[in-house]
DNA sequence: CGATGAGTTGATCTAGATCAAAAGCGGTGG
DNA sequence: CCACCGCTTTTGATCTAGATCAACTCATCG
C-alpha cells in the first residue's frame, strides 16, 4: 500500500464524491449538496502556516481534509507545549467552544487542507439533520476519551512506552486512511514528538536507535518503517522485557 | 465563608428553585417543569460507590450536583490513573459519546448526588431548546480545554508547580460554588493527588510539608487552609524560587 | 559556501521514584 | 473497653530514568 502522500490536492469549493470519503461521518442519505450548506469554504494552508492562533476569536471548528496540523499552547518564555497532531478527519477546535476564542494554536506541518465548519450551522445541524448531530457527539467522544488515554500514557508510562504507543497511533490512524500502516512519513519533528510525549528529544532520538537494534523499525529522518507491528505493540503495551 | 460541607442533601425527583442554582447553565427562562423533563431522575451515592465502571455501556451523562466524584482508568496490573476529581456542577461521562460505553469508571469520594442526563434526551435539547443546547457546547469545550491545560501541567512542570496549581484549581472551584476558597476538605488521599498529577504519595506530602514550612498552608489530613494564595500563585506560576 | 536547524551520541546530573520504617487513626469484633 | 488490623500519612535513605549539557554530523537553503 502507498504511505501517505502530501502531495497537491485540488481546493474547489463543492466536495465531490471522492472527498466525502475522507470526512469523519457516515454519510448516508446526505447529498454532497446539502453538506455543502453546512461545510462552508475549505482552507488551504501552507507548511508553517497557522490555522488559527491561542486568543483569536473563533468561528468555526476544523476538519482535516489532507496534510497534518500540529496544535500547541505557546508558554510565557517562547518556549511551547505541543498538544497535538492532527491527521485527515480529525476534528479541531473543540477547546474554543467555552470561551468562543481558541485557547491554544494551530499550524500546518505540511501543506494542509481543512473543512470549515461555522459554530454558528452547529445548531442547524443539530435542529436539521439529528443523524449528523449525533456523528459530531460521537467524534467529541472520542476526543474526549482520547485525552483520557494521553493521561494515563503521559501519567504513568516510560518513555519507551510512550513512544511505541504514538507510533502505533500514527500507524493505525494511516491506515484507516487507507496509507501503508508500516510505512510512513512523520511530519513532524523529534522535538515535537518529545515536547508532545513529555520528553526531551534527545530521549526520543535514543528511543528511536533503541528500536533500530532491537529490528523493530528505521527512522531515517522523516522517513520511518516499522518492520516488527508485533514487536512495537509488544513495547507499548508493556510486556516486552 | 462556610467550607463545604458533604452534609445530606434532599434527594426527591423535582428541582426546587435552589437546587437550579447549582446547575452548571444559566437557566434565565428555562423554568424548573421543563428542565424535568430533561434531567431525568437524581441519583445519591455513598462514599466508595460507583456512579459506572469501565466498559458498562452508557446511557446517560451526569452533572454532579452534591459531593465529590474521582474518574479512573481502572489498568491490567489491578492499579489505576486517576483522571480527575469532580465538583458540583462539573459534567462527567463525555468520554462515552464515541462508543456508548464508558471507557473509564467514576466513584464516589463522599457521599454524592448527581442529575443524571440521558443520551437520548440530549438530541432533544438540542432541537426544542438551542440557548441550553449552546450551553452544553459551552461545557464541553470547558472539559476539553481544561484538558489541554493538564497536558501542559503534567508534560512540562515540576511537582510543586502541579500541587500548587492543583490546589488552586479546588480552591476557586469552591468559591464558584460559593464556599470558602481558603479552608477546604480535601476528598482524596495524597495517593490520589498524586496519581492524578503523575507523581509519587510521598513526593505529594514532602511538598505539603514544604508549602506548610514556607507558610503557605497547612494540611492536617484532609483539611487544607490556604494562608497565603499569592504566595501558592507565585509557585503554580513558576515565579517562586 | 557559511549558516541554521535537525538529528545523533556520549557524559554527567538531578528531580523525583522507590524502598523502608514508624506513627496516627478509624473501624471491628470479642 | 481493649486489642488488632488495615489504611493513610510522614520522613529518611538510596537509586535511577530521563534531563541537561556538549560535541559532532548532515541536510537544506539563501
Amino acid at each position: 500500500m502507498r504511505p501517505y502522500d502530501c502531495a497537491m490536492l485540488n481546493t474547489s469549493r463543492d466536495l465531490s464524491a471522492r472527498e466525502v470519503e475522507f470526512l469523519p461521518f457516515d454519510l448516508g442519505k446526505i447529498n454532497s449538496a446539502k453538506l455543502n450548506t453546512l461545510l462552508k469554504h475549505q482552507q488551504l494552508l501552507h507548511k508553517g502556516q497557522h490555522l488559527y492562533r491561542m486568543d483569536e476569536p473563533c468561528h468555526a471548528l476544523f476538519i482535516v481534509r489532507s496534510g497534518s496540523i500540529k496544535t500547541y499552547t505557546p508558554t510565557n518564555n517562547g518556549d511551547e507545549k505541543v498538544q497535538g497532531f492532527h491527521l485527515p478527519k480529525d476534528l479541531i477546535g473543540l477547546e474554543a467552544l467555552s470561551e468562543e476564542r481558541y485557547s491554544i494554536s494551530a499550524v500546518a506541518l505540511t501543506m494542509s487542507t481543512v473543512y470549515k465548519l461555522p459554530i454558528k450551522s452547529l445548531e442547524e445541524i443539530y435542529k436539521k439533520n439529528p443523524r449528523l448531530g449525533n456523528k459530531l457527539h460521537k467524534l467529541i467522544g472520542k476526543v474526549i476519551d482520547n485525552n483520557y488515554r494521553m493521561f494515563t500514557l503521559i501519567g504513568k508510562k516510560n518513555s519507551g512506552v510512550r513512544v511505541a504507543t504514538m507510533l502505533l497511533n500514527l500507524s493505525s490512524q494511516y491506515h484507516e486512511l487507507g496509507y501503508s500502516a508500516t510505512e510512513l512519513c512523520l511530519t513532524m519533528t523529534r522535538k515535537d514528538i518529545g515536547n508532545y510525549l513529555g520528553l526531551a528529544e534527545e530521549t526520543v532520538s535514543r528511543i528511536f536507535t533503541q528500536f533500530h537494534h532491537l529490528g523493530i523499525l528505521t527512522a531515517d529522518k522523516k522517513q520511518l518503517v516499522i518492520h516488527d507491528v508485533k514487536a512495537l505493540n509488544l513495547v507499548a503495551t508493556g510486556k516486552s522485557t
